[in-house]
DNA sequence: TTGACTCCCATAAATTCCCATGATATCCCT
DNA sequence: AGGGATATCATGGGAATTTATGGGAGTCAA
């Protein structure tokens, strides 16, 4: 489970260390790592890869000519698999850096079963936009009530 | 089940002894500690491993662009997995020391599934509040037996 | 041979582990 | 039931380990 947020250095060869709660959730469960952009936002994600093969299965579930189909495709184009270096860090590839906007610091949050990397401004002003709707709609209905079926 | 209140202290390296019951509680049933901040409130709240993983699984079945699934994924990033030393103590992260406005003192209230912790000033605020809701309205109507439907 | 990438080693700071203590609470024996 | 012995709990502090990070040497490919 990836939970918790970090806030880790990149280098000038684009290393960053994965928090070391996420790399014990993926070496217990002998997962490889993989890095994509965020469809959503402006920022990275990421996840094992048996979750990115639900992605996978899931695209074959749809039509195969619907735009859908076509964008997620797209994705996994954009995924890259990748390994620790001996004390934890990965290389994050340059076309992903850009589209994260990412240069010298990265923050790393948890989110279950993946987790983002963003930038610190783009990552602060998320932040606030959920504070703002936690203030103004109050905190999500399931919490309240857990449903257990 | 987390009940009672006890008030411990937290030593400068950020640790607190976790109440004994509630330590039990936990082992007993084999489960993690997880540390959140609350929707509702300026305290942390603790809860089993189990039970936040059925919040995980509900944001894969909200639609994943709500409010409620951004709400629930900062939730998860403001959530960390904690371990007992030797002696049960846990630490609390920085973060959330800073959430709940904690420094040297914590107030646990076990409220069942979960507990909270309080900074002592904010726990007395709160206790007198629900003391003099208690007094304008009398008791509340519980309902112990629902009906399923 | 130059640039990019990987592997290896070094280090400071943070975190965890381990042992010690006083205060309660619990037990047990008479 | 008294009272001492024993366990347990909450707490403190230092040692040992990890984490995050920096930099360099080796490697591969163009």
């Amino acid at each position: 489970m990836f939970l918790s947020t970090s806030h880790n250095k990149i280098d000038l060869k684009c290393r960053v260390s994965i928090p070391a709660a996420y790399r014990f959730f993926l070496e217990k469960s002998d997962e490889q790592l993989i890095l994509f952009k965020s469809l959503q936002f402006k920022c990275l994600e990421g996840t094992s890869f048996s979750r990115m093969q639900r992605y996978i299965n899931a695209i074959d579930e749809l039509d195969a000519m619907s735009d859908e189909a076509f964008v997620l495709r797209m994705m996994m184009a954009d995924s890259f698999e990748t390994k620790f270096d001996a004390s934890g860090r990965i290389v994050i590839p340059e076309t992903l850096m850009n589209f994260a906007e990412l240069s010298n610091k990265a923050v790393f949050m948890g989110i279950g079963e993946s987790f983002y990397i963003w930038c610190p401004t783009e990552y602060e002003k998320q932040y606030k936009k959920s504070q703002k709707i936690l203030e103004e709609k109050g905190p999500p209905k399931l919490i309240l009530n857990k449903k257990t079926e």
